[in-house]
Parts: structure tokens; C-alpha cells; sequence
DNA sequence: TCTTATCGTGCAATCGATTGCAGTAATCAA
DNA sequence: TTGATTACTGCAATCGATTGCACGATAAGA
């Protein structure tokens, strides 16, 4: 980046000493220069387009106005509107993210996060929901200040933002049992992310209480292409349900292809729900009823409960549990009467 | 963050001169010190937990290994892809990619670019098509390393690596024209994107060439809604079409939006196709007719030239056009005959 | 007139890692 | 034994901005 100019470069225009010039250029410290002054250095500063260097400022102030955040599939397109929900809280108050995509490779996590302290980041948002369960109290012990969105990971010892998943999944076994669905099937994500576990579980859960026959398939991750296997394989063996609740949104994506490679109708023949509300689930073909979870919320809650953590300095733990509704569309209709799947 | 572990406290344990730790732990230096020496420190650094600090780093070498990228809206989903061919490339040569999201709003351009430049990136990754045509002189000036991607800006001084517009639109005007269609619109983006220029003239052109009828509607913005504002104004105006061609994805989803409000079925009544084919476009109901643009290795693309023009220093101009495809799903079908729309 | 604030500015240390230079000890050749 | 290499390691400056402290000047009070 050539020779950028520095304080020194203004201090020398203005005919004052650099010092003074990082006064007249700091909103707290303005006072203590004649006006005068602050007005020079201010015009030698224009004409030269000085940009303080923020790493030598971090570097003094042991302060990087940087979070660092952890997502593992930034093509998941929940994660883009709680990153927005996180850019938005943070830019206005002078904190810029720095983004780590760990791609869904296990391990990375702790690279990730070594690469983003290294950097000295002043908290993490951490969205990757860990299956290290080691990891976390070691950071929590170094006093890294950090937020878990989205996703928990074992015993918190960090804030928890995430959605209410059961009583999302409440919704979603009320919404079937009205239309008459008593076999369900529930794709479930990997058993290593809390969400899978919890949703898997709330699901046989109400299903119980409800009285509707609810069977697990596990799929082997949280994408499109491993929900439309699952669905394959399931139809390969000709179960016999009339509806299908996949853990997340994309999952449910799968479970559609999957539908019309086997000829079969939704809702006419098996009714699908999702669970997230992703950008687009409402264009698919059907649109995809599904829970509606505040992902740009879950963003800026995680984003404000870090902030206030580098401001204060505290470390305590707080669940939140944003509230999440169901939206009904045109993936799910009345049981079939003759169960031919 | 409390009290990192520092070169001295490491030099401290492992009885020798902070320098001498460095250069220990520097894969160039490290033949310099005696591997007795070297094996104790590397013990030492182990056991403190020693991570360097990439910001003092990033001072005394004048490198950030961190480079900027500006995009316009992270919940484009065709932007996550192009990220993701950014940060595959630069990772694994140590670098980190630090994304500034304008949120659309004109002007934030400039704002975070000076953010960017603040924190001394290495160099700038700008997929925001800038409509400030003063700027990139500016920081071309400066000797700022900058690669464009997707969009081009003005007169081109850095790099652009972008898909190829004009024969992606040649693909669609000979397809709607095997398909018996005379009388297309197409729906412009905002004036002040390159692509739209280059998407709108090359149809307008091409059209010409094979005698078919193009009328031209353009968009507010580049979304959905715009997409289906600008298809709800044309429908009601009863215009004489049966084809639709969008600037991107994202209007082609707006006109299926007004095409089901106004009870006209796609593509019996109307034809549409889109541009870029972006995640989930073959999940539409139906499945976007779109020409495929290598988003990914676009983000790869830049990142390399980016990376050749941070080593060696030039700052040379190049333009990458890489090639496109068409991707046919269920929005394109024969003309229909009777033109009743 | 002398003291005592008050104000504005300069000085110099500091943050943590890197690196050119120099110094010491060990090794080798003569 | 001496001189010359070589191999390690320490010293100190450096990157750019910030800030506690001190100094000089001016103003106010006694």
C-alpha cells in the first residue's frame, strides 16, 4: 500500500507536534487544544487525506473495534440475515466483524477462532454451535469475551441467543395433528448440533403427548442434499406417514425434490414442514410452511450482548430465547386418507 | 481481553531474548537459531498457549494479510458463493477477508472503503459496481490494490473479473426464439449497475438481430419486490408479450411473485427467464429457466489477481470474462398462441 | 509584585513483534 | 598459537498512534 501518510506527516503541515495532533483529532481529548489548532491540524489533515492506522491504534489501545464471528456455511442462507443483524448493530457503534466461515469442516472451529484471536478481536459471536466442548471454557477462562448465537454447545457458559425451538416444533405438531396427520416422519439433523438434538427431541416429545406415531431418520447433515437421501431412503421403504418434519429449512428442501422424483404430491400425498423460515422458502414450489425464527434478532441480540460485555467488562450468562411463530403454507394440507406412500 | 501472553513472557520461560523467540518461531528465521534453542521455545510458546499478535505483526511489517470486500447486500445469495471462492483461495495463503456489507445505501461505498483502508488492509476485493466514478482514480492514485468483481465501475483502471453478460443474453434471445416467442420484455436493473447496461443494450441488440420485439421496463432496485412491482405495473397495462427476460434472479422471482397474483401461469401464459442462476433458482415453483454464472470462481478469480498484484506489486489491469451457461428448468415453454396477457 | 491556577503544547514511554547489526563463543585451518 | 570463519544470540531501533507528565506562558487572585 505505498507510503501512506501518517501523524507525523500532519503534524509537520500544521506546524505542531504529532501528539497534538492526535488530540485535535479525538472527540474526547479536542478539549484540551485551542481551538485554533484544532482547526489547522483538522485542514492539514483534509488536504492530506490522512486515515488514522488502526492497527497501530489497537496495538496502543489494546482495543481492535473488531468481533470476530463464526459461521459454518455462510451458503446456509439463514446465516446472511443474522450477520446483517450483527453488521447493523455493531457498524453504527465503530465495531467492524470480522467473518470466519469454518465451511462445515470439524476442526476448523479452533483454527478459526486461533486466526481470529490472533488478530485480537474484542469478542466473538460464535455460530457454529462447537461440538468442542473443550474449546469453550478455555476461552471463557482466558477472559475472551464471546456471545454463542443461534446454536448452544454443551453446559453455557457464554450468552445464548437462539429461537425457541420447541415451542416451534408445539406449533408444528398442533398444525399437523389438526389436519388429521397420526404418522409423521422426523428428518433430524447430526446428533453433534444442539438444535438437532432439541427439535428431534421436542418432536417426540408432542408427538407423544399428542398421540401421533412419530419415527426418527437422522440425515447426515444440515443440507438439501442430505435431507432429499434421507427422504429417498425412507421412501424405498415404503413406511407408511402422511406427513414429514424436517429439522430445518433446507432439509425440507430436500425432502421436496425428493417427493417429485418419487411422483408423489405435496401436500395431496405427504405434507412437509421446515423449520427456520429462510430467505425463499416461500418461493419454492410448493412454498414451504415452516417456524418463522427471527434470524436477523438473533443477530443484533447477540451482537448488543457482546457489546455490552466489552463495555463493561462482565462475563455473565444469559439464555435468550427469541420467540418464533408458524407460517403456514402451501406445503401442508390434510392428511391423505388412503396412506399410499 | 484480559492479559494475552506476550514474546517476552514466552522468552522469559524459555530463558532467551524475545528476538531470539521470534526468529524461533518464524519458519524463515528459524535456521538461524540452534534447534536445541528452537525445541525449547516452541515448549514454552505450547505450554503459555502462546498466539503472536497479528496486530503488532501488522505494524512493524506494514502487512495485514487481511483484504476488504465490499458488497452490496449479503442476502443476494448470489454474493455468499462468490465469498466463499474469495476466502477458499486466500485462507489457505493466510490471509482473511474482511467483508463490509453497504447495505445498498448509496454513498456507504466510500464510508467503508476508508474503513477498510483504516484498518490497513492488504488490498480491496469491491463487488459493489460503485457508482462514485471519482474514487477508484483516487485510490488507484494512492497506489491501493484493488480488484473488481461481478461489476465493473466506469472506465476501468483495476482488474474486473466478471461473467460474460453479453452471450449469456445471446443464449437467452436464441432459446425464446426456438420457442416461437416474438414479443419480450425485459426488466432493466437501476441504470447505475454495469450489468444492467450490458444486460439491457445486449438484448435490446440481439433482439433486434433476430427480429423479435423487446420493450424494455426497468426496476428500482435489484429485488424481488422491484421484480414484481415493475411485472404488476406492465400487467396492468395489459401489454402484448409472452416472454419475460430479468436483469437477475431476483426480478425473475418478482415477476413468478406478480405472474401468480395476476392468475397467469408460468410458462403457458408467460415465459421467464433469469440471470446469474443463484442458489435455490431450480427449487422456484417452477424451477427459473437462468443463465448460469460461475459466481464461485468469480470470488477465486479476483482473489488470485488480488493476490499476484499484493506479491509483486504491480497494480496492472486485466479483464477477466468467464464463460456462461444456460440452464433450462420448467419457466420456459412455447409461445402460446392465443397472446391473451 | 508574587503566588497560584489554568491552558495549551511538547516530550517520551508504551503497545508487541521483527530485523539489521554487533558481539561472543566455538570451530577450523595454517 | 593465531587468525579467520561460522553459528548463535542479544541489543536496540522501528512501525504509528496515544497519553501521563511536565513545562512555559498567561491570567487571576492576594
Amino acid at each position: 500500500m505505498s507510503r501512506a501518510v501518517t501523524i507525523v506527516d500532519v503534524a509537520k503541515l500544521a506546524g505542531v507536534h504529532p501528539a497534538t495532533v492526535s488530540r485535535a483529532l479525538s472527540p474526547s481529548a479536542q478539549a484540551q487544544v485551542s481551538p485554533e489548532t484544532v482547526r489547522r491540524v483538522q485542514k492539514a489533515a483534509k488536504t492530506l487525506g490522512y486515515v488514522p492506522n488502526a492497527v497501530a491504534r489497537s496495538l496502543r489501545n489494546n482495543l481492535s473495534m473488531t468481533v470476530g464471528v463464526t459461521i459454518p456455511d455462510l451458503t446456509n442462507p439463514i446465516f446472511p440475515p443474522m450477520i446483517r443483524g450483527i453488521e447493523n448493530f455493531l457498524a453504527p457503534r465503530g465495531y467492524t466483524a470480522l467473518l470466519a466461515d469454518t465451511d462445515g469442516r470439524p476442526g476448523m472451529e479452533e483454527t478459526a477462532i486461533t486466526s481470529l484471536l490472533a488478530r485480537r478481536v474484542d469478542g466473538l459471536i460464535i455460530a457454529t454451535g462447537l461440538d468442542d466442548h473443550a474449546l469453550l471454557p478455555k476461552l471463557f477462562d482466558q477472559g475472551v469475551k464471546a456471545v454463542l448465537a443461534n446454536r448452544g454447545a454443551g453446559p453455557v457458559t457464554y450468552p445464548l441467543v437462539t429461537g425457541d425451538d420447541r415451542s416451534g416444533i408445539a406449533m408444528t405438531v398442533e398444525l399437523l395433528k389438526n389436519l388429521g396427520h397420526r404418522r409423521i416422519v422426523h428428518i433430524a439433523g447430526p446428533d453433534n448440533f444442539s438444535t438437532s438434538r432439541i427439535r428431534r427431541d421436542a418432536m417426540v416429545q408432542f408427538c407423544e403427548a399428542a398421540g401421533i406415531a412419530c419415527q426418527v431418520v437422522s440425515a447426515d447433515s444440515l443440507t438439501a442434499d442430505a435431507g432429499q437421501k434421507a427422504m429417498d431412503g425412507l421412501l424405498s421403504k415404503r413406511q407408511n406417514f402422511t406427513a414429514v418434519q424436517a429439522s430445518n429449512d433446507l432439509l425440507a428442501l430436500g425432502v421436496l425434490r425428493s417427493l417429485r422424483r418419487h411422483r408423489l404430491r405435496c401436500p395431496e400425498d405427504v405434507s412437509v414442514v421446515g423449520f427456520n423460515d429462510m430467505p425463499f422458502a416461500d418461493e419454492f414450489g410448493p412454498g414451504l410452511t415452516t417456524i418463522r425464527v427471527p434470524l436477523e434478532d438473533i443477530g443484533t441480540e447477540s451482537a448488543r450482548l457482546l457489546f455490552e460485555r466489552i463495555q463493561n467488562g462482565k462475563n455473565d450468562s444469559v439464555l435468550i430465547r427469541l420467540p418464533v411463530s408458524l407460517v403456514v403454507r402451501g406445503s401442508t394440507g390434510p392428511a391423505a386418507t388412503k396412506q399410499k406412500p
